[in-house]
DNA sequence: CGGAGGCTTGAACGCTCTCAAACGATGTGG
DNA sequence: CCACATCGTTTGAGAGCGTTCAAGCCTCCG
Protein backbone atom coordinates (compact mmCIF):
# COMPACT_ATOMS: atom_id res chain seq x y z
CA UNK A 1 0.00 0.00 0.00
CA UNK A 2 1.47 3.35 -0.89
CA UNK A 3 1.95 6.19 1.55
CA UNK A 4 -0.89 7.91 1.94
CA UNK A 5 -1.13 11.91 3.76
CA UNK A 6 -3.34 14.57 4.29
CA UNK A 7 -7.17 13.83 4.57
CA UNK A 8 -7.15 10.65 3.31
CA UNK A 9 -4.82 8.96 6.38
CA UNK A 10 -6.88 10.51 8.23
CA UNK A 11 -9.44 7.85 8.05
CA UNK A 12 -8.42 4.32 9.59
CA UNK A 13 -10.67 2.37 6.90
CA UNK A 14 -10.38 4.42 3.83
CA UNK A 15 -8.83 1.48 2.79
CA UNK A 16 -12.08 -0.28 2.48
CA UNK A 17 -13.69 2.52 0.43
CA UNK A 18 -14.80 2.01 -3.36
CA UNK A 19 -12.02 2.39 -5.40
CA UNK A 20 -13.47 5.53 -7.16
CA UNK A 21 -13.91 7.30 -3.79
CA UNK A 22 -10.67 6.35 -2.47
CA UNK A 23 -9.06 7.66 -6.11
CA UNK A 24 -10.74 11.50 -5.29
CA UNK A 25 -9.91 11.21 -1.57
CA UNK A 26 -6.26 10.59 -2.44
CA UNK A 27 -6.59 12.86 -5.23
CA UNK A 28 -8.17 16.41 -3.19
CA UNK A 29 -5.70 19.02 -3.68
CA UNK A 30 -4.49 20.63 -0.52
CA UNK A 31 -2.25 23.63 0.78
CA UNK A 32 0.24 23.36 2.83
CA UNK A 33 0.67 25.84 5.71
CA UNK A 34 3.62 26.38 8.23
CA UNK A 35 3.22 28.16 11.27
CA UNK A 36 5.60 29.11 14.23
CA UNK A 37 4.62 28.26 18.04
CA UNK A 38 1.96 30.65 19.15
CA UNK A 39 0.50 32.08 15.61
CA UNK A 40 -2.72 32.13 16.04
CA UNK A 41 -4.19 30.41 12.02
CA UNK A 42 -7.70 32.20 12.68
CA UNK A 43 -9.64 34.17 14.59
CA UNK A 44 -13.69 33.59 15.85
CA UNK A 45 -16.13 35.58 12.86
CA UNK A 46 -13.94 34.96 10.33
CA UNK A 47 -15.31 33.91 7.20
CA UNK A 48 -14.72 30.16 7.19
CA UNK A 49 -13.16 28.82 4.04
CA UNK A 50 -11.26 25.93 4.79
CA UNK A 51 -10.65 22.67 6.65
CA UNK A 52 -7.13 21.61 8.44
CA UNK A 53 -5.90 18.37 9.36
CA UNK A 54 -2.77 18.33 11.20
CA UNK A 55 0.68 16.96 9.97
CA UNK A 56 2.64 17.59 12.47
CA UNK A 57 2.46 19.91 15.75
CA UNK A 58 0.01 20.04 18.13
CA UNK A 59 -2.86 23.45 17.61
CA UNK A 60 -5.61 24.17 19.61
CA UNK A 61 -9.20 25.69 19.03
CA UNK A 62 -10.16 28.48 21.09
CA UNK A 63 -12.92 30.89 21.94
CA UNK A 64 -12.22 34.62 23.27
CA UNK A 65 -14.34 36.25 26.52
CA UNK A 66 -15.13 39.56 27.06
CA UNK A 67 -12.81 39.50 30.07
CA UNK A 68 -9.91 38.93 27.66
CA UNK A 69 -9.61 35.53 29.30
CA UNK A 70 -9.81 32.84 26.56
CA UNK A 71 -11.28 28.68 26.83
CA UNK A 72 -9.67 26.39 24.86
CA UNK A 73 -12.38 23.83 22.87
CA UNK A 74 -10.23 21.16 21.94
CA UNK A 75 -6.39 20.62 21.19
CA UNK A 76 -5.57 18.72 17.96
CA UNK A 77 -3.04 16.29 17.08
CA UNK A 78 -1.34 15.36 14.10
CA UNK A 79 -3.52 13.42 11.63
CA UNK A 80 -6.93 14.84 13.21
CA UNK A 81 -9.42 16.86 11.25
CA UNK A 82 -10.19 20.57 12.26
CA UNK A 83 -13.65 22.48 11.49
CA UNK A 84 -15.79 19.16 10.56
CA UNK A 85 -18.29 21.06 12.79
CA UNK A 86 -18.08 24.08 10.84
CA UNK A 87 -17.93 22.95 6.91
CA UNK A 88 -21.54 24.51 6.78
CA UNK A 89 -21.12 27.35 8.77
CA UNK A 90 -20.35 30.39 6.89
CA UNK A 91 -18.17 31.88 9.53
CA UNK A 92 -15.67 30.36 12.17
CA UNK A 93 -17.41 29.91 15.93
CA UNK A 94 -13.96 30.02 17.36
CA UNK A 95 -10.27 30.61 16.47
CA UNK A 96 -7.30 28.13 15.74
CA UNK A 97 -4.12 28.39 17.11
CA UNK A 98 -0.64 26.83 16.99
CA UNK A 99 0.81 25.41 20.38
CA UNK A 100 3.93 24.39 19.00
CA UNK A 101 5.69 24.58 15.55
CA UNK A 102 3.00 23.18 13.42
CA UNK A 103 2.09 21.79 9.80
CA UNK A 104 -1.47 21.92 8.61
CA UNK A 105 -2.45 20.36 5.11
CA UNK A 106 -5.64 22.96 4.26
CA UNK A 107 -8.63 21.93 2.24
CA UNK A 108 -11.17 23.79 0.17
CA UNK A 109 -14.15 23.92 2.16
CA UNK A 110 -16.55 23.60 -0.82
CA UNK A 111 -14.69 20.97 -2.58
CA UNK A 112 -14.33 18.94 0.77
CA UNK A 113 -18.00 19.28 0.69
CA UNK A 114 -18.82 17.98 -2.76
CA UNK A 115 -16.60 15.16 -2.42
CA UNK A 116 -18.25 13.96 0.77
CA UNK A 117 -21.48 14.58 -0.20
CA UNK A 118 -21.40 13.19 -3.32
CA UNK A 119 -20.90 9.51 -2.41
CA UNK A 120 -22.87 7.75 0.31
CA UNK A 121 -19.59 6.10 1.31
CA UNK A 122 -17.82 9.18 1.74
CA UNK A 123 -20.46 10.90 3.44
CA UNK A 124 -20.91 7.72 6.05
CA UNK A 125 -17.05 8.56 6.71
CA UNK A 126 -17.14 11.77 7.11
CA UNK A 127 -20.78 11.77 9.61
CA UNK A 128 -18.25 9.12 11.78
CA UNK A 129 -15.76 12.09 11.71
CA UNK A 130 -17.79 14.16 13.02
CA UNK A 131 -19.66 11.99 15.64
CA UNK A 132 -16.64 10.83 17.50
CA UNK A 133 -15.73 14.95 17.66
CA UNK A 134 -18.80 15.33 19.55
CA UNK A 135 -18.45 12.60 21.41
CA UNK A 136 -15.14 13.94 23.00
CA UNK A 137 -17.47 17.19 23.46
CA UNK A 138 -19.36 15.58 25.86
CA UNK A 139 -16.80 14.12 27.55
CA UNK A 140 -15.51 17.62 27.89
CA UNK A 141 -19.17 18.50 29.22
CA UNK A 142 -19.13 16.04 31.94
CA UNK A 143 -15.91 16.45 33.26
CA UNK A 144 -16.48 20.31 33.23
CA UNK A 145 -19.63 19.87 34.82
CA UNK A 146 -19.71 16.98 36.96
CA UNK A 147 -15.63 16.36 38.11
CA UNK A 148 -12.88 18.23 40.52
CA UNK A 149 -10.00 19.46 39.37
CA UNK A 150 -7.80 16.51 40.26
CA UNK A 151 -9.77 14.11 38.04
CA UNK A 152 -10.17 17.16 35.03
CA UNK A 153 -6.25 16.84 34.67
CA UNK A 154 -5.88 12.83 35.15
CA UNK A 155 -8.49 12.40 32.31
CA UNK A 156 -6.49 15.05 30.16
CA UNK A 157 -3.20 13.69 30.83
CA UNK A 158 -4.95 10.26 29.61
CA UNK A 159 -6.48 11.83 26.72
CA UNK A 160 -3.46 13.06 25.14
CA UNK A 161 -1.91 10.01 25.93
CA UNK A 162 -4.93 8.16 24.24
CA UNK A 163 -4.97 10.75 21.46
CA UNK A 164 -1.02 11.89 20.90
CA UNK A 165 -1.02 7.85 19.04
CA UNK A 166 0.68 6.44 22.58
CA UNK A 167 3.74 6.98 21.02
CA UNK A 168 5.85 9.51 21.80
CA UNK A 169 7.35 12.98 21.55
CA UNK A 170 4.74 15.16 20.14
CA UNK A 171 4.19 15.52 16.46
CA UNK A 172 6.33 12.82 15.40
CA UNK A 173 4.44 9.99 14.83
CA UNK A 174 2.94 8.82 11.86
CA UNK A 175 -0.10 9.88 10.93
CA UNK A 176 -1.42 6.78 10.65
CA UNK A 177 -2.07 4.74 13.87
CA UNK A 178 0.84 2.71 15.75
CA UNK A 179 -0.55 -1.47 15.43
CA UNK A 180 -2.18 -2.22 18.46
CA UNK A 181 0.34 -4.50 20.30
CA UNK A 182 2.79 -1.94 20.05
CA UNK A 183 0.46 0.70 21.12
CA UNK A 184 -0.51 -1.87 23.95
CA UNK A 185 2.94 -2.02 25.57
CA UNK A 186 3.76 1.60 25.29
CA UNK A 187 0.34 2.27 27.05
CA UNK A 188 0.93 -0.07 29.97
CA UNK A 189 3.91 1.98 30.62
CA UNK A 190 6.58 -0.98 30.63
CA UNK A 191 9.52 0.67 30.27
CA UNK A 192 9.14 4.00 29.12
CA UNK A 193 6.72 6.19 30.49
CA UNK A 194 5.14 8.69 28.15
CA UNK A 195 6.72 12.54 28.19
CA UNK A 196 4.76 15.75 26.91
CA UNK A 197 5.83 19.27 26.92
CA UNK A 198 2.68 20.75 27.18
CA UNK A 199 2.15 24.15 29.14
CA UNK A 200 0.39 24.85 32.23
CA UNK A 201 -2.05 27.72 30.72
CA UNK A 202 -3.13 24.99 27.80
CA UNK A 203 -4.32 22.83 30.93
CA UNK A 204 -6.01 25.40 32.58
CA UNK A 205 -7.73 27.11 29.68
CA UNK A 206 -9.18 23.92 28.35
CA UNK A 207 -9.70 22.59 31.84
CA UNK A 208 -11.49 25.96 32.93
CA UNK A 209 -8.78 26.30 35.87
CA UNK A 210 -6.82 28.40 37.10
CA UNK A 211 -3.00 28.16 35.92
CA UNK A 212 -2.28 28.33 39.90
CA UNK A 213 -4.14 25.45 40.61
CA UNK A 214 -3.18 23.33 37.57
CA UNK A 215 0.45 23.73 39.04
CA UNK A 216 -0.57 22.40 43.09
CA UNK A 217 -2.44 19.98 41.24
CA UNK A 218 -0.11 18.49 39.46
CA UNK A 219 2.04 18.63 42.36
CA UNK A 220 -0.08 16.49 44.51
CA UNK A 221 0.03 13.88 41.36
CA UNK A 222 3.84 13.92 41.82
CA UNK A 223 3.73 13.23 45.40
CA UNK A 224 1.33 10.41 44.49
CA UNK A 225 4.26 9.41 41.92
CA UNK A 226 1.41 9.63 39.78
CA UNK A 227 3.55 11.75 37.12
CA UNK A 228 6.75 13.21 37.10
CA UNK A 229 7.75 16.51 35.82
CA UNK A 230 11.17 17.88 34.33
CA UNK A 231 11.72 21.18 33.16
CA UNK A 232 8.58 21.68 31.53
CA UNK A 233 7.39 18.65 30.51
CA UNK A 234 5.17 15.65 32.18
CA UNK A 235 6.23 12.47 32.31
CA UNK A 236 3.59 9.60 32.99
CA UNK A 237 4.99 7.37 35.95
CA UNK A 238 1.83 5.37 36.87
CA UNK A 239 -1.20 5.22 33.65
CA UNK A 240 -3.27 2.42 35.88
CA UNK A 241 -3.35 5.09 39.27
CA UNK A 242 -4.36 7.68 36.41
CA UNK A 243 -7.22 5.67 35.38
CA UNK A 244 -8.40 5.18 39.15
CA UNK A 245 -7.88 8.74 39.50
CA UNK A 246 -9.81 9.51 36.31
CA UNK A 247 -12.49 7.02 36.89
CA UNK A 248 -11.97 5.52 33.57
CA UNK A 249 -14.84 3.01 33.99
CA UNK A 250 -13.90 -0.30 32.10
CA UNK A 251 -17.45 -1.69 32.38
CA UNK A 252 -18.26 1.38 30.17
CA UNK A 253 -15.94 0.29 27.14
CA UNK A 254 -18.91 1.20 24.83
CA UNK A 255 -17.99 4.88 25.51
CA UNK A 256 -14.80 4.17 23.97
CA UNK A 257 -14.47 6.92 21.32
CA UNK A 258 -11.60 5.19 19.23
CA UNK A 259 -13.24 1.96 19.37
CA UNK B 1 -48.04 24.63 1.03
CA UNK B 2 -49.45 22.04 2.85
CA UNK B 3 -48.65 21.05 6.59
CA UNK B 4 -45.58 18.74 6.88
CA UNK B 5 -44.61 17.42 10.45
CA UNK B 6 -41.71 15.14 11.56
CA UNK B 7 -38.79 15.26 10.06
CA UNK B 8 -39.64 17.06 7.31
CA UNK B 9 -40.75 20.47 9.80
CA UNK B 10 -37.52 20.56 11.01
CA UNK B 11 -35.74 22.02 8.23
CA UNK B 12 -36.50 25.25 7.97
CA UNK B 13 -35.06 25.96 4.55
CA UNK B 14 -36.63 22.22 3.64
CA UNK B 15 -38.99 24.38 0.91
CA UNK B 16 -35.83 25.26 -1.36
CA UNK B 17 -34.73 21.46 -1.89
CA UNK B 18 -35.37 19.92 -5.05
CA UNK B 19 -38.73 18.39 -5.72
CA UNK B 20 -37.34 15.01 -5.47
CA UNK B 21 -35.45 15.26 -2.00
CA UNK B 22 -38.23 16.98 -0.89
CA UNK B 23 -40.48 14.20 -1.61
CA UNK B 24 -38.25 11.64 -0.30
CA UNK B 25 -37.85 13.28 2.96
CA UNK B 26 -41.73 13.97 3.29
CA UNK B 27 -42.38 10.54 2.86
CA UNK B 28 -39.54 9.27 4.78
CA UNK B 29 -41.27 6.67 7.18
CA UNK B 30 -41.80 6.92 10.95
CA UNK B 31 -43.16 5.33 13.93
CA UNK B 32 -44.64 7.75 16.73
CA UNK B 33 -44.12 6.77 20.17
CA UNK B 34 -45.38 9.04 23.06
CA UNK B 35 -44.16 8.70 26.70
CA UNK B 36 -45.01 10.04 30.14
CA UNK B 37 -43.03 12.56 32.50
CA UNK B 38 -40.24 10.92 33.20
CA UNK B 39 -40.24 7.85 30.94
CA UNK B 40 -36.39 6.92 30.42
CA UNK B 41 -36.93 6.60 26.44
CA UNK B 42 -33.44 5.20 25.87
CA UNK B 43 -30.26 3.99 28.27
CA UNK B 44 -26.75 4.87 27.46
CA UNK B 45 -25.22 2.14 25.62
CA UNK B 46 -27.94 0.32 24.32
CA UNK B 47 -27.90 -0.07 20.56
CA UNK B 48 -28.77 3.00 18.51
CA UNK B 49 -31.45 2.03 15.86
CA UNK B 50 -33.32 5.28 15.67
CA UNK B 51 -33.50 9.04 15.03
CA UNK B 52 -35.95 11.21 17.04
CA UNK B 53 -37.90 14.24 16.39
CA UNK B 54 -40.12 16.07 19.05
CA UNK B 55 -43.51 16.24 18.39
CA UNK B 56 -44.65 17.76 22.06
CA UNK B 57 -43.08 17.64 25.19
CA UNK B 58 -39.55 18.18 26.26
CA UNK B 59 -37.09 15.54 26.52
CA UNK B 60 -33.29 15.70 27.54
CA UNK B 61 -30.49 13.47 26.61
CA UNK B 62 -28.49 12.28 29.76
CA UNK B 63 -25.44 10.61 31.05
CA UNK B 64 -25.43 9.10 34.59
CA UNK B 65 -21.86 9.09 36.13
CA UNK B 66 -20.57 5.99 38.80
CA UNK B 67 -21.94 8.05 42.07
CA UNK B 68 -25.56 8.21 40.74
CA UNK B 69 -25.60 12.05 39.96
CA UNK B 70 -26.29 12.26 35.98
CA UNK B 71 -25.45 15.25 33.89
CA UNK B 72 -27.95 16.42 31.58
CA UNK B 73 -26.68 16.84 28.13
CA UNK B 74 -29.18 19.03 26.17
CA UNK B 75 -32.79 19.68 26.57
CA UNK B 76 -34.96 19.00 23.06
CA UNK B 77 -37.90 21.01 22.43
CA UNK B 78 -40.34 20.31 20.08
CA UNK B 79 -39.35 20.50 16.26
CA UNK B 80 -35.52 19.54 17.16
CA UNK B 81 -34.12 16.42 16.24
CA UNK B 82 -32.17 14.41 18.55
CA UNK B 83 -29.49 11.89 18.02
CA UNK B 84 -27.84 13.06 14.72
CA UNK B 85 -23.93 12.68 15.99
CA UNK B 86 -25.10 9.03 16.70
CA UNK B 87 -26.19 8.47 13.70
CA UNK B 88 -23.00 6.64 12.54
CA UNK B 89 -22.76 5.38 16.39
CA UNK B 90 -23.86 1.44 17.15
CA UNK B 91 -24.46 2.82 20.73
CA UNK B 92 -26.41 5.47 22.29
CA UNK B 93 -23.40 7.38 24.34
CA UNK B 94 -26.20 9.04 26.17
CA UNK B 95 -29.69 8.04 27.06
CA UNK B 96 -32.78 10.10 26.36
CA UNK B 97 -35.81 10.80 29.02
CA UNK B 98 -39.09 12.80 28.86
CA UNK B 99 -38.95 15.76 31.01
CA UNK B 100 -42.76 16.32 30.12
CA UNK B 101 -45.31 14.07 28.63
CA UNK B 102 -43.86 13.70 25.17
CA UNK B 103 -44.64 12.87 21.35
CA UNK B 104 -41.43 11.91 19.22
CA UNK B 105 -41.41 10.63 15.67
CA UNK B 106 -39.09 7.50 15.57
CA UNK B 107 -37.17 6.88 12.49
CA UNK B 108 -34.85 4.26 10.97
CA UNK B 109 -31.68 5.01 11.73
CA UNK B 110 -30.18 2.95 8.40
CA UNK B 111 -32.78 4.39 6.56
CA UNK B 112 -32.15 8.10 7.72
CA UNK B 113 -28.72 7.76 6.44
CA UNK B 114 -29.59 5.93 2.78
CA UNK B 115 -31.86 9.44 2.71
CA UNK B 116 -29.20 12.00 3.51
CA UNK B 117 -25.95 10.19 1.96
CA UNK B 118 -28.33 10.11 -1.21
CA UNK B 119 -28.59 13.51 -2.38
CA UNK B 120 -26.30 16.15 -1.63
CA UNK B 121 -28.93 19.01 -0.71
CA UNK B 122 -29.96 16.13 1.64
CA UNK B 123 -26.59 15.72 3.50
CA UNK B 124 -26.06 19.46 3.28
CA UNK B 125 -28.66 20.15 5.63
CA UNK B 126 -28.02 17.00 7.83
CA UNK B 127 -24.37 18.89 8.29
CA UNK B 128 -26.29 21.73 9.07
CA UNK B 129 -28.10 20.40 11.91
CA UNK B 130 -25.10 18.68 13.42
CA UNK B 131 -23.29 22.20 12.97
CA UNK B 132 -25.93 23.56 14.88
CA UNK B 133 -25.92 21.50 17.46
CA UNK B 134 -22.29 21.55 17.95
CA UNK B 135 -22.53 25.14 18.27
CA UNK B 136 -24.96 24.46 21.27
CA UNK B 137 -22.55 22.28 22.70
CA UNK B 138 -19.40 24.67 22.52
CA UNK B 139 -21.25 27.35 23.93
CA UNK B 140 -21.86 25.09 26.95
CA UNK B 141 -18.69 24.29 27.39
CA UNK B 142 -17.84 27.65 27.26
CA UNK B 143 -20.34 28.31 30.21
CA UNK B 144 -19.25 25.74 32.16
CA UNK B 145 -15.85 26.22 32.04
CA UNK B 146 -15.91 30.18 32.72
CA UNK B 147 -19.12 31.48 33.67
CA UNK B 148 -20.36 31.25 37.12
CA UNK B 149 -23.71 30.34 38.40
CA UNK B 150 -25.63 33.36 37.90
CA UNK B 151 -24.31 34.12 34.31
CA UNK B 152 -24.97 30.15 33.36
CA UNK B 153 -28.74 30.23 34.65
CA UNK B 154 -29.82 33.46 32.99
CA UNK B 155 -28.48 31.66 30.41
CA UNK B 156 -30.15 28.68 30.18
CA UNK B 157 -33.33 30.85 30.77
CA UNK B 158 -32.76 32.52 27.49
CA UNK B 159 -31.89 29.33 25.73
CA UNK B 160 -35.04 28.14 26.71
CA UNK B 161 -37.03 31.50 25.44
CA UNK B 162 -34.91 30.97 22.37
CA UNK B 163 -34.84 27.52 21.08
CA UNK B 164 -38.36 27.33 22.97
CA UNK B 165 -40.61 30.40 21.94
CA UNK B 166 -39.06 31.72 18.83
CA UNK B 167 -37.40 29.36 16.44
CA UNK B 168 -39.94 26.67 16.49
CA UNK B 169 -43.15 26.43 14.20
CA UNK B 170 -43.98 23.30 15.72
CA UNK B 171 -43.58 25.05 18.52
CA UNK B 172 -42.82 24.88 22.27
CA UNK B 173 -46.39 26.84 23.11
CA UNK B 174 -47.67 22.57 23.58
CA UNK B 175 -46.01 23.69 27.30
CA UNK B 176 -49.23 26.40 27.69
CA UNK B 177 -51.19 26.94 24.47
CA UNK B 178 -50.40 30.29 23.06
CA UNK B 179 -51.27 31.02 19.56
CA UNK B 180 -48.39 32.10 17.32
CA UNK B 181 -48.60 35.18 17.67
CA UNK B 182 -49.33 36.30 20.87
CA UNK B 183 -45.69 33.68 21.53
CA UNK B 184 -44.21 36.22 19.23
CA UNK B 185 -45.34 39.20 21.25
CA UNK B 186 -44.38 37.83 24.11
CA UNK B 187 -41.10 37.26 22.93
CA UNK B 188 -40.55 41.17 21.85
CA UNK B 189 -41.47 41.01 25.75
CA UNK B 190 -44.00 43.54 25.13
CA UNK B 191 -46.39 42.66 28.03
CA UNK B 192 -47.02 39.48 28.71
CA UNK B 193 -43.57 37.83 29.61
CA UNK B 194 -42.75 34.26 28.90
CA UNK B 195 -43.48 31.28 31.16
CA UNK B 196 -41.81 27.73 32.06
CA UNK B 197 -42.89 25.13 33.88
CA UNK B 198 -39.02 23.67 34.11
CA UNK B 199 -38.51 21.54 37.39
CA UNK B 200 -34.99 23.10 39.49
CA UNK B 201 -33.21 19.96 39.17
CA UNK B 202 -33.27 19.83 35.31
CA UNK B 203 -32.06 23.20 35.56
CA UNK B 204 -29.21 21.66 37.88
CA UNK B 205 -28.08 18.92 36.11
CA UNK B 206 -27.59 20.68 32.90
CA UNK B 207 -25.62 23.41 34.33
CA UNK B 208 -23.32 21.30 36.67
CA UNK B 209 -24.91 23.28 39.96
CA UNK B 210 -26.82 21.38 42.96
CA UNK B 211 -30.89 22.07 43.22
CA UNK B 212 -29.98 24.13 46.15
CA UNK B 213 -28.31 27.04 44.75
CA UNK B 214 -30.56 26.90 41.45
CA UNK B 215 -33.01 27.95 43.85
CA UNK B 216 -30.72 30.44 45.34
CA UNK B 217 -29.71 31.79 42.28
CA UNK B 218 -33.43 32.17 40.82
CA UNK B 219 -34.23 33.95 44.22
CA UNK B 220 -31.76 36.67 43.38
CA UNK B 221 -33.04 37.13 40.16
CA UNK B 222 -36.13 37.35 41.09
CA UNK B 223 -35.24 39.80 43.97
CA UNK B 224 -33.54 41.73 41.16
CA UNK B 225 -37.15 41.78 39.08
CA UNK B 226 -35.57 39.86 36.52
CA UNK B 227 -37.80 36.75 36.54
CA UNK B 228 -40.86 35.97 38.71
CA UNK B 229 -42.15 32.73 40.13
CA UNK B 230 -45.28 31.07 40.77
CA UNK B 231 -46.02 27.48 41.22
CA UNK B 232 -43.44 25.83 39.80
CA UNK B 233 -43.51 28.11 37.16
CA UNK B 234 -40.85 30.91 35.78
CA UNK B 235 -41.87 33.60 34.16
CA UNK B 236 -39.19 36.19 32.43
CA UNK B 237 -39.92 39.77 33.62
CA UNK B 238 -37.10 41.47 32.15
CA UNK B 239 -35.52 39.84 29.07
CA UNK B 240 -33.19 42.90 28.22
CA UNK B 241 -31.67 42.65 32.21
CA UNK B 242 -31.20 38.55 31.51
CA UNK B 243 -28.97 39.53 28.02
CA UNK B 244 -26.90 41.73 30.13
CA UNK B 245 -26.19 39.41 32.75
CA UNK B 246 -25.95 36.64 30.68
CA UNK B 247 -23.47 38.27 28.74
CA UNK B 248 -24.96 38.43 25.57
CA UNK B 249 -22.84 40.12 23.29
CA UNK B 250 -24.40 41.96 20.41
CA UNK B 251 -21.20 42.71 18.72
CA UNK B 252 -21.03 39.14 17.89
CA UNK B 253 -24.10 38.46 16.12
CA UNK B 254 -21.98 36.10 14.22
CA UNK B 255 -22.15 33.41 16.77
CA UNK B 256 -25.98 33.56 16.91
CA UNK B 257 -26.56 29.50 16.72
CA UNK B 258 -30.09 30.11 15.13
CA UNK B 259 -28.83 33.07 12.56
C1' DC C 1 -57.10 15.57 54.57
C1' DG C 2 -52.77 13.57 54.20
C1' DG C 3 -48.74 12.19 51.72
C1' DA C 4 -45.14 12.97 48.31
C1' DG C 5 -42.40 15.53 45.68
C1' DG C 6 -40.52 19.90 44.79
C1' DC C 7 -38.85 24.27 46.63
C1' DT C 8 -36.62 27.28 50.21
C1' DT C 9 -33.51 28.61 53.80
C1' DG C 10 -29.61 28.47 57.13
C1' DA C 11 -25.02 26.99 58.70
C1' DA C 12 -20.67 25.09 57.93
C1' DC C 13 -17.35 23.16 55.00
C1' DG C 14 -14.23 22.86 51.06
C1' DC C 15 -12.60 23.55 46.47
C1' DT C 16 -10.75 26.80 43.55
C1' DC C 17 -9.70 31.61 42.74
C1' DT C 18 -7.02 35.93 43.24
C1' DC C 19 -3.19 38.33 44.70
C1' DA C 20 1.56 38.46 45.59
C1' DA C 21 6.15 37.02 45.66
C1' DA C 22 9.89 34.08 44.47
C1' DC C 23 12.09 30.59 41.77
C1' DG C 24 13.56 28.21 37.48
C1' DA C 25 14.27 27.68 32.59
C1' DT C 26 14.97 29.52 28.05
C1' DG C 27 16.86 32.56 24.85
C1' DT C 28 19.35 36.79 23.35
C1' DG C 29 22.86 40.25 22.86
C1' DG C 30 27.19 41.70 24.33
C1' DC D 1 30.13 32.26 27.50
C1' DC D 2 27.99 35.06 30.71
C1' DA D 3 24.37 38.62 32.08
C1' DC D 4 20.04 39.66 31.77
C1' DA D 5 15.25 39.76 30.38
C1' DT D 6 11.34 37.03 29.79
C1' DC D 7 8.36 33.55 30.29
C1' DG D 8 6.67 29.61 32.79
C1' DT D 9 6.23 27.40 37.27
C1' DT D 10 5.81 27.14 42.31
C1' DT D 11 4.14 28.36 46.87
C1' DG D 12 1.52 30.79 50.54
C1' DA D 13 -2.35 33.41 52.45
C1' DG D 14 -6.90 34.89 52.25
C1' DA D 15 -11.37 35.32 50.11
C1' DG D 16 -15.44 33.73 47.42
C1' DC D 17 -18.53 30.73 45.36
C1' DG D 18 -20.91 26.63 45.45
C1' DT D 19 -21.62 22.28 48.05
C1' DT D 20 -23.49 19.32 51.64
C1' DC D 21 -26.42 18.48 55.41
C1' DA D 22 -30.51 19.34 57.68
C1' DA D 23 -34.81 21.14 58.48
C1' DG D 24 -39.11 23.32 57.26
C1' DC D 25 -42.51 24.85 53.77
C1' DC D 26 -45.50 24.90 49.82
C1' DT D 27 -48.29 22.55 46.10
C1' DC D 28 -50.31 19.28 43.86
C1' DC D 29 -53.13 15.28 43.82
C1' DG D 30 -55.25 11.21 45.39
Amino acid sequence: MGYQTGLYACFEDADTLPPLDRQQLVELSSERLVCPKDEIILREGEPAHGLFVVERGLCYTQRFLEDGTRQIIDVHFPGEIIGLDQLSQPLHLSGLAAMTDTALFMYNKLSVMHLFTGSPALARLLLNMVSRGQAIMTERIVGLARHGALRRIAHFLLEILHRGGYANPIGVRALRKIPADQADQANRGLQSPLTFRIPHNVIADTLGLSIVHVSRVLRQLREQDMISTQNQGITLMDVDGLRDIAGVDPAARWRTVAG
